[in-house]
DNA sequence: TGTACATCAGTGAACGCGCGTTCACTGATGTAC
DNA sequence: TGTACATCAGTGAACGCGCGTTCACTGATGTAC
């Protein structure tokens, strides 16, 4: 029993790791569980035998592949490593990282369709993204911590933000720029807590003026 | 002929409404053409007589919602009156926005999809994207033209990269953290010309450095 | 140790449904004489 | 002005295809005795 049960496992590893190759590159629908299957070396019947349906492979697969996210990118930068945040931004902001759509960042081809079709992976998706927002957040100088949240929110916004337009603009020159543009302001608000602290002013500012 | 070129102009007209409204809620696969059609108070089979295909209406879709959004993003503040730019963050990033995902950025429901599928839509999104980077240069500071262009794009990333993790998280407390964090930070980055130098020359070091 | 039986991962075809597109038809609007 | 004909926006059903899911079957692996 002990062999097969390895090798179903090995199998189940395998569906996932194709459908994480596919979510990347083609999103929730386009990720279609005949094609997550043949990138397996299976056909489309055997899968019910590894997932109950394909609402759970593609929250697994969003798990997986947002937790390899991080693992790259905070690798050999984690804790508080003057100039990390420069170096994650630099590698998130990448055209490297824009190119390879089935490595890499699962959130732009996720988000999108998250948003507009309803609470299907919502849960799975805050998870990873509180993740992501504590790994940078663990990152930050020591400033208050109340800054330090609103800059780590701010920055994964940013790099979501700046490598979404720049993949849906590929071969466009704003492409690049938006890569570009967003790795400049990502480092220039992480510098110093000034942009923050000037930033919390004003916003409360605008609040108190109206809604 | 005249009254029923008129009447035919209208009906586009509605059709097109209706499609703008569901693109913008439910994203390009959401804006299902009998849904459309229905939505304009008509049937399916009569689509065809108004355009030539689903691409076409969408790339039609996408261009009226977003200049739709910047006449109301942009509404008294337009030029370069002294906090316009705070006042587009305030609209654009706000919990009416977010919820009225029929009406308001289509952007959140189209990126993904056209990042994930392929050219199809591409050329017209990026038309918008530059007309959207240009509302907003317009409306900086007069800086040097360079970090102008910088922080229009970086802004719109963020306002994007904001508004959509906002959507997609809607109903968990990131999202209106999310919101807020961008708010704050956009505005931070829109005072003074300081990060944007300040980033700039950050940047060019990390170049430097490597790929 | 060997033989009969059970289990179950994986196959391949089918089912049901949804969606973009096509098409024969209708009836109201407009034109020709 | 009136009558016969043409046009064409819109209808409703059908077509073809794709996709998630189901299911009867197979054959290799493991268990019981």
């Amino acid at each position: 029993m002990n062999a097969k049960v390895e090798q179903k496992e090995r199998t189940h590893e395998t569906i996932l790791a194709s459908a994480a190759r596919l979510l990347r590159a083609k999103g929730i629908s386009g990720a279609r569980v005949a094609d997550v299957m043949q990138g397996a070396g299976l056909t489309v019947g055997g899968f019910y035998a590894h997932f109950a349906s394909k609402e759970e492979l593609i929250d697994e697969a969003l798990r997986r592949t947002s937790s390899e996210l991080r693992q790259r990118l905070f690798a050999g930068v984690e804790g508080k490593a003057a100039g990390g945040v420069e170096v994650v931004l630099k590698r998130y902001l990448s055209a490297a990282h824009r190119d390879a759509q089935s490595m890499g960042c699962p959130f732009p081809a996720v988000v999108g369709e998250i948003g507009a079709s309803g609470p299907a992976h919502r849960a799975a998706l805050a998870e990873q993204v509180a993740e992501m927002i504590a790994g940078l957040e663990a990152m930050l100088p020591a400033n208050r911590a109340a800054a330090r949240r609103v800059l780590a929110l701010g920055l994964v916004a940013l790099m979501y933000g700046g490598l979404s337009l720049a993949r849906a603009l590929q071969g466009t020159a704003l492409s690049d720029e938006f890569l570009r543009a967003c790795r400049t302001l990502g480092v220039a608000a992480a510098r110093g807590d000034f942009p923050c602290a000037e930033g919390v002013r004003a916003n409360r500012k605008l609040h108190r003026e109206g809604a």
